[in-house]
DNA sequence: TTGCTCCTCACGTCACGTGAGGTGGC
DNA sequence: TTGCTCCTCACGTCACGTGAGGTGGC
């Protein structure tokens, strides 16, 4: 019971260390936040020791939301900044909703393209389901290099392997043959 | 008609710029994938141009997919010498099958983040609408410090906000006044 | 006192961005 | 010949990672 871990009670000051476990981040990070002025603990030990309370927390996952969205952290700053400085009347307010419009757009757009990508990795799948007899006839050099009809063309996941090594290897140079005959 | 770009006739041989502007990537990122050994250009002009085939344009169409998925350039590239090395049996297609397994699991885990940051956007964008109200009452400082119900507890990226500035400004320290009662 | 955590530099990494200074190609 | 594109260094950036060497705290 006695654990070496700070204990949490409510209104418990929090160590780096423990607000680092609290939010899934590195202590690193944390100092980061600090450095570029998003995040200051509370107090400091008479040794120096970070001192937050629990809305440090609070500050963290709203952190890790942001950059979710896309903001760097020098734009959380100014954000911040913005939002604290002067002027916080309507037409501040009307940033900030435009700010989350625009980053709605984006979100669903993120979206739509990690949808793709799971349509190309379900192609890629298909298209290596159909290897399987490739490989069981017998040849050294499996389906990357093989001319059998896989059905359609190869998806892009596929493709990407087939147009040959990176680095030139002159000493396998005859496996790589394919028709450039489709410029999409 | 005489256009200062290279033509683009099947079969014609590709320079760098036109080779970036086919991808959407920039020259400097073509030759980085070059450094790193994921592609190399068909052959070089006397003058040291590095010249390109169509099969170019596939692979860093490859790159840009695998590099959604979250594959480091330099897994990408061990991905290729893997591929192009000794064995290309069927355990390395298993391999591939795997790799592609795991991708997909990965990028259904980001559309649902993806889509919980959109809920969280709504939710903002929400809260944000009955601050109009607010904004109206004739007070200087908006929504953000004020103290009306807004019918349900703050959303994340509006609470972030109102823990307070991020570097102490000890000028207006009474706007600062949260209550952490619940330490979810 | 021991062991763990914390402190502050400070350099490394990843995927490029951004010039600097010079030359190729139609 | 002019203007554009290309060449090779080489340093900068962003969000941290990773020690180095030393000290605080229960």
């Amino acid at each position: 019971m006695t654990s070496p871990i700070s204990t949490d009670h409510p209104n418990t000051t929090l160590r780096v260390g423990d607000l680092a476990r609290r939010t899934g981040k590195t202590v690193r990070a944390i100092h980061l936040y600090e450095e570029l002025g998003l995040l200051e603990p509370a107090s400091r030990s008479r040794g120096g020791f970070r001192q937050y309370d629990e809305s440090a927390v609070e500050r963290v996952r709203w952190i890790e939301l942001l950059s979710g969205l896309g903001f760097s952290l020098q734009e959380m700053k100014s954000v911040l900044d913005h939002w604290w400085g002067a002027d916080r009347g309507p037409e501040a307010m009307a940033d900030l909703r435009a700010l989350f419009q625009k980053k709605l757009g984006e979100t669903r757009d993120a979206i739509r393209r990690h949808q793709q990508l799971e349509l190309e990795l379900l192609e890629g799948l298909r298209y290596l389901e159909t290897c399987r007899t490739c490989g069981q006839q017998g040849t050294t050099h499996a389906c990357v290099t093989c001319e059998q009809d896989h059905g359609r063309d190869d998806p892009v996941l596929v493709a990407g392997f087939k147009t040959g090594p990176a680095t030139v290897r002159p000493s396998r140079p005859s496996l790589v043959r394919i028709d450039d005959s489709n410029p999409s």
